[in-house]
DNA sequence: AATGTAAGTCTTGCATACAAGAAATGAGTC
DNA sequence: GACTCATTTCTTGTATGCAAGACTTACATT
């Protein structure tokens, strides 16, 4: 969200001339207005997405015609996914999405939960009243949802309540790695929710975490958190065996 | 350190093209080959060594010409520190490296802080035998160096004490993050070990992370670790008000 | 004097062009 | 028939050029 501070007197000319500024809203992200932004979140949800699949190869030109811009701005995007780790760039060997191997699935999974522990850990220390009632709700709101069975909903619901955590730990730097690592993980964790009584498991799992934050037991909530995390992890590859299993 | 695995058989021209690979080591990051990365790197080190002041403008064509280079790998290793925090691209307005605020400080202290404390919990649960000796080693030889006052091999050594518990994590993921936060922090830490008598009260802190470490008392690991670079922050924070008062 | 306006200059953003390295192809050799 | 080597083709890496937005300066207005 950006939030202009307009002096409806000055014509927009003079506005920029003397530098009125557009205040962005401490913890979010400017919205992509130049091409090369804009190519970096498209592809980036491509990758995520599975358009582009991991492993396969990302052809500058052919990219460069996808979006009907030149070669130039699809390169500067490359890069800047490359150090976000979701493709590689192999120097005169062209750019490829990252692969991910098991092993390394497990280490970020097992990374996103120490990071997801420690944001609980901190929420429960740091939050203010008011967020602690607002988690409370949030996850009231979900008990209903998972009773009536609505696990889109839910699951909508269940990102806004993590989100809630990682901004509870009042930290900005941590809230941004929490986040970077989730949204790099999403297309192996949504499937799960529609497994057959994920809901309401999961929803007794969030009760501890809440519990424990909302009264403040620190270890409780890192503890609760890992708990859960790694439930998370255990049921993503169940589903996986599964899988291999029924093809 | 980058391991490259060759057929004495073929010559170098038949190897590249039947695709023998060059394999990365875990955890570490290929050379600079291209030009792009060179300045990349060139550009962090400048910053982090003060070079180019924080809030000081990167003019793309000035850098350009430092480098001997044209502008166009210069903006891709602009996007590039940019998505690692240490420049600031402002769409249309150029590129300033990043003004860290005393609250943004006390926030990277914290996260670093969290995130060494966790690889030091990993540590103590999942580190080799052989691992927590070397460990051990390179503690007890801090301590000669503490003793002999050396400040200087004192510091490596201490970063190396750091990589090695992080390396003991066995995550990758984990241990490239903390990596990074310490990296970006290490401007505002080089200064405090010529403290008077940080040596001694750094060996002492590190004795109980060691200890836990080596015995495995993951949760002692944990505490041992975050009080400890809660000092180092401390310190730095003391630092700072001293020279305020004697600038 | 302070503010608003307009022109001019400078910088960035993107496209195009060219050079150099890598893969692919095919002929020759053992 | 497998391997080597040279040649061709394709892709990436870097330089250059042009257009559009942002800053500067000078000027006009209240």
């Amino acid at each position: 969200m950006i939030v202009i501070f307009v002096c409806k007197q000055c014509p927009a000319r003079s506005r920029r001339a003397r530098g009125h500024m557009a205040l962005r809203v401490e913890g979010t992200k400017a919205l992509a207005e130049t091409t090369v932004d804009k190519l970096a979140d498209d592809m980036a949800e491509a990758i995520l997405s599975g358009e582009f699949a991991p492993g396969s190869r990302l052809d500058e030109q052919l990219l460069a015609q996808r979006y009907a811009v030149s070669r130039t701005p699809v390169r500067e995007a490359l890069r800047q996914l490359a150090t976000t780790g979701l493709i590689e760039v192999r120097p005169r060997r062209g750019a490829i999405v990252t692969q991910v191997t098991p092993a390394q699935l497990e280490e970020l999974f097992v990374a996103m939960g120490e990071l997801e522990a420690t944001c609980a850990r901190l929420a429960a220390m740091s939050m203010l009243p008011t967020e602690r009632r607002r988690l409370q709700a949030l996850h009231e709101r979900m008990g209903v949802l998972a009773r009536q069975g609505d696990a889109l909903a839910f699951a909508d619901c269940n990102h806004d309540l993590h989100t809630m955590i990682y901004a509870g730990a009042h930290n900005g730097v941590l809230a941004d790695m929490t986040q970077a690592l989730r949204r790099r993980l999403a297309p192996f964790r949504r499937a799960q929710f529609h497994l057959e009584g994920r809901l309401p498991r999961s929803l007794s799992e969030h009760d501890a975490v809440i519990a424990a934050i909302v009264r403040g037991d620190a270890a409780g909530a890192h503890t609760a958190m890992l708990h859960h995390v790694t439930l998370v992890e255990r049921s993503f590859e169940e589903l996986c065996e599964e899988q291999v299993r029924n093809p």
